[in-house]
RNA sequence: CGGGGCGUGGCGCAGUCUGGUAGCGCACCAGUCUGGGGGACUGGUGGUCGUCGGUUCAAAUCCGGCCGCCCCGACCA
């Protein structure tokens, strides 16, 4: 591919109000381009990328025995309802109507379509396991994207679904997805991390988020870096230590001016956090009240909380007038007098004897509170965020808090969606058995967009090997004042193209500078200058973009290399 | 959705407070020179200043509505 006829353009000043170092180089080296708040265009360099992960991505699923296939994009809400998921989905789904006025949604997963198609075409045993994938389009109306191609709305997504008999099936093919996925990784050039997962909105009975740490990260990582505890914060449990025993006291009303927060509150008492208890406030998406209770040195994990009261539609804080209802005062909360709340209680709270709680008025807060004497809860269940520090539930060692980027999940889903839709094949004893389901995402954009955070410099991208878009870029000096070297140029373009195997090859009639600067930024592996210099010198320069390494081979040495693809060693240094 | 910020040529920005001929750098076009690290000079192209309305002799500038984008939080299979 010629430069000059490339649909591309660098920017040479950075673009404002880019964040990610990912975002920041893909915007100008003229990869990607915005359409709208998390909508991007991929120009073709993009799109190169793109197909290359994608093909590996292919190539693993395949190498599983995972079969490709495709369903669309746009689905009649039917599909959703009966699944109940056009109910429990927020915003996020995209809802409109066709002109017959029939309710249609953008997919954002296609896990009712599948079961539908098992429910028409399994019908024995003898047809399963069996695994399917596809790559898609997904629309996801997020309430805020950030990040360049990290976190978008309309993104695509290798999507995969495991179809077994039985659970032992469904734990074998999770393994091949689970083993898949540490090739795709490894092969991307990424560090990923499996960590246990929520299972959220999919149900199911287990899951792994595939994580690249990384600063910018959206989730918090729960890492052990003595054993191999990792879990995701909305899911780890870790140990907490024991309280002191003591007796249990009266409880007794304490004056605590300005006390709303539990600093302020143990250092008005001069305790230690640790010896109050916090009040968050919440309201269920089918408008439940929930009080949870922590002890003041903890904070509220949520997903923990949504799975203790079963939240349909999710959490959201509470207003002030909400908790006044309900007998209580937003910072000088607690459950005594509440009405109309659903009390959760943490395990640890209940251990703790003797905390200071609100008093639910202003000003005052009661001393020596103790569960379940002092008032009773509907739940008691672990509800608090790991903390760093705190013990591995493996191996005891203090473990570390982490941001990542979710590259990729596992989930097993069990029957859930194949009882929904009916989903059923006959046994070998005859019976009508539920498909038992699991499904395995990776997204592309975000993939292509952490292999750059993980592959770049201060100078630009630099792409493994197996994803670059293109292998070499070739680079022409001085190529309108000497005729041989556009003719070298030329042949070795010509070369690599012929031998199916194109190369990037900057014919422009630009400065050495402007050259060696765009394709520092670009980032192909091999970066090939041909120049009066260079012939001089025996051949071309060849430079390994992500080392530096340089050195001068022969032209002949250099065409046998592009016709075989450019798989070649690192070339030592001349 | 709450808080904050921003919309002026392809990109980055000034001009807005204090109303009066729309500017700068980069990019782009033509030419000359230069020629292995975003080179120099000369001459050019390109913007109804997000949008609608209001105030005014006069609006990028003041006022109001709307739209869009970014950041923080909420949210996130």
């Amino acid at each position: 591919m010629r430069l000059s006829q490339l649909f591309f353009t660098s920017l040479r000043d950075d673009p404002a109000d880019v964040e990610m170092p990912s975002h920041r180089l893909l915007l100008r080296a003229g990869y990607i381009r915005q359409l709208g708040s998390g909508i991007y265009s991929l120009l073709p360099l993009g799109f190169r990328v793109t197909r290359r992960v994608e093909q590996v991505v292919r190539e693993e699923m395949d190498r599983i025995g995972s079969q490709e296939m495709e369903m669309p994009v746009v689905h009649p809400a039917e599909v959703w309802k009966e699944s109940g998921r056009y109910y429990k989905i927020g915003p996020e789904m995209v809802r409109f109507k066709d002109r017959g006025d029939r309710d249609m949604v953008l997919a954002m997963t296609h896990e009712e379509v599948v079961a539908l198609l098992l429910r028409d075409i399994v019908q024995s045993y003898r047809q399963l396991p069996m695994m399917v994938y596809h790559f898609q389009t997904k629309f996801r109306d997020e309430p805020r994207s950030r990040g360049g191609l990290i976190r978008v709305r309309e993104f695509v997504m290798k999507d995969a679904y495991s179809c077994d008999r039985d659970e032992a099936g469904l734990d074998a093919n999770y393994r091949l997805q689970y083993a898949a996925y540490e090739r795709i990784f490894r092969r991307l050039g990424l560090e990923a991390i499996a960590v246990g997962a929520d299972v959220g909105i999919m149900g199911g009975s287990g899951a792994h988020e595939f994580m690249v740490l990384n600063d910018f990260g959206e989730d918090t990582l729960v890492l052990c870096e003595a054993c191999n505890f990792a879990d995701n914060q909305q899911i780890a449990i870790v140990g907490k230590p024991d309280p002191t025993p003591e007796d249990a006291l009266p409880m007794e009303d304490v004056e605590t001016p300005d006390a709303t927060t539990i600093d302020a509150l143990a250092t008005l008492l001069d305790i230690p956090r640790s010896k109050t208890a916090k009040a968050a406030f919440f309201v269920t998406g089918d408008d439940r009240f929930i009080v949870a209770i922590v002890r003041g040195d903890y904070d509220v994990n949520e997903t923990k909380l949504v799975n203790v009261v079963k939240a349909r539609g999710g959490l959201r804080p509470a207003t002030i007038e909400e908790i006044k209802a309900r007998g209580m005062e937003a910072g000088y909360g607690s459950p005594l007098g509440a009405r109309d709340a659903v009390v959760v209680v943490d395990e640890l709270v209940v251990r703790s004897p003797n905390l200071v709680a609100g008093a639910n008025r202003v000003g005052w807060h009661v001393k020596n509170v103790n569960v379940p004497r002092d008032y009773t809860p509907d739940h008691i269940a672990e509800i608090t965020n790991a903390r760093a520090g705190d013990p591995c539930p493996n191996c005891g060692q203090p473990v570390v808090l982490r941001q990542g980027i979710e590259v990729g999940n596992i989930f097993k889903l069990g029957t859930d969606f194949s009882e929904a839709f009916g989903a059923t094949f006959l046994g070998e004893d005859g019976q009508a058995h539920p498909v038992v389901m699991g499904s395995y995402g990776i997204g592309l954009g975000r993939n292509v967009a952490c292999i750059v955070e993980a592959h770049h410099d201060e100078k630009g991208i630099a792409w493994p090997d197996e994803v670059a878009p293109y292998a070499a870029h070739l680079v022409t000096i001085g190529a309108n004042r000497d005729p041989q070297i556009a003719e070298i140029g030329d042949r070795l373009h010509e070369i690599a193209a012929s031998a199916g195997r194109d190369i990037l090859y900057d014919d422009r009639d630009e400065s050495a500078g402007v050259k060696f600067t765009d394709a520092e930024l670009l980032g192909m592996p091999w970066i090939v200058t041909v120049s009066p210099r260079s012939i001089a010198a025996g051949g071309a320069e060849v430079t390994r973009r992500a080392t530096g390494d340089r050195s001068t081979v022969p032209l002949e040495t250099l065409e046998r290399w592009l016709r075989d693809g450019f798989e070649i060693p690192v070339p030592a240094t001349a």
